[in-house]
DNA sequence: GTCTATATGTAGATAGAC
DNA sequence: GTCTATCTACATATAGAC
């Protein structure tokens, strides 16, 4: 009967370990899932069964699907910007911050988190390119990369106040499009690329080097 | 009346004008819907009510709905391939074969029919891109568009036999994705681009700009 | 919090009348 | 070829027992 023997409960609180645990279980699973199959590709029985959970309870969890989708979206997004502005911050204290620099900052923290981050990390690029590619999550997009990628921006156009601003939005979204093929698109990189699997200089390297040459052109 | 008057009509031929305005109306309204939300976003009673006809008649016409899809994605495909050939050969006949022509064979042709080739060609984009995010969709990628971009790759890859020839490839992805992101996310262009929406030259010749730029310092 | 059961709608595909 | 009607399966979401 819910005795109050033990720290004071307030009524509504205490997750309990078990309940974060299967709130985590949903989240992974939803991300799996959705990345590899989209959003409508994805029903809340797949997400149930890939979490090993009851169906009732994705809902009870999440609410519903489109806040669950939301929500798988939201969480490395931040995690990202946070590693990404942190990039910046650093170079800008050590105080060279050209446009490789700034490139790096951008590109590098995805890059490594999906080498070394786990297959998650990995499978997010493919879910940054269902919400780019589609019109209704225009308004996710916003709000989960916008600001991040606006301050990127912004600190280019500032090194090249001559130069419309709208060259370097075009620039970096076209280098935000390369990193994202990078990794969705590594099998076609493959198998464009023919022969052997040995290449001198890691694949990361390649995209950065493509993404400033091609930005500092725009940039002329 | 449908008088048997006319060229002797064999059994199961005679596919009939109505018939044939049908199918057409089904493609294009399958196109429409498919670029906008996606296979799975897009149901065969959508398709049936864009194109204004009954559910029955797009399963009469298509087959199933991974057949419709897949024609309507190699429909365009094929055009466009053939565009880039006949550009590429164009440049072949009159002798001069670098880099940026090599580019501009590629990406130019879609870049003028998504601005001139209506709304159907714009929205293609969008297409594809559904296409190459989703890995259940590699076969079909891999049948309508890596034969011809493997045409360009090793085109380039001649010009620099000691590159390494996943490099290319590598390059040649990147700018792909561009050109997709180029049509896909025009919004986010705009809106990182902010003030005025004046641009001196068009903003074809920045993608261009930008993609041989890249490809040029990847092969270096 | 968890699970069972179910309400309500829609999916893709097809059978048979016209 | 076209259209109506329908089959079977699965979707999201929720109500209520434990």
């Amino acid at each position: 009967m819910n005795s109050d023997a033990g720290p004071d409960k307030q009524r509504q609180r205490a997750p309990s370990q078990r309940s974060l645990q299967t709130r985590a279980r949903i989240l992974d699973a939803a991300e799996r899932l959705f990345a590899e199959r989209g959003f409508d590709g994805t029903s809340m029985r797949d997400i149930a069964v890939e979490a090993q959970v009851q169906v009732g309870l994705v809902s009870h969890h999440a609410g519903n699907k489109a806040a669950l989708f939301h929500v798988v979206v939201a969480r490395r997004a931040d995690e990202l910007s946070r590693r990404r502005l942190e990039a910046l911050a650093g170079r800008r204290a050590v105080g060279d911050l050209d446009v490789p620099a700034i490139m790096e900052c951008f590109l590098l923290p995805y890059l490594e988190l999906a080498r070394t981050g786990g297959a998650q990390w990995m499978a997010y690029a493919r879910l940054v390119a269902y919400v780019s590619a589609d019109t209704r999550w225009r308004s996710l997009a916003m709000v989960c990369f916008d600001p991040v990628a606006q301050q990127f921006v912004d600190e280019i156009a500032a090194l090249y106040p001559r130069v419309s601003k709208r060259r370097v939005s075009a620039g970096f979204t076209y280098s935000v499009a390369a990193l994202l093929a990078q990794v969705t698109s590594a099998w076609r990189i493959e198998a464009l690329g023919g022969e052997g699997p040995r290449l001198r200089s890691p694949d990361d390297k390649v995209l950065l080097t493509f993404c400033v040459a091609g930005m500092e052109a725009t940039l002329k």
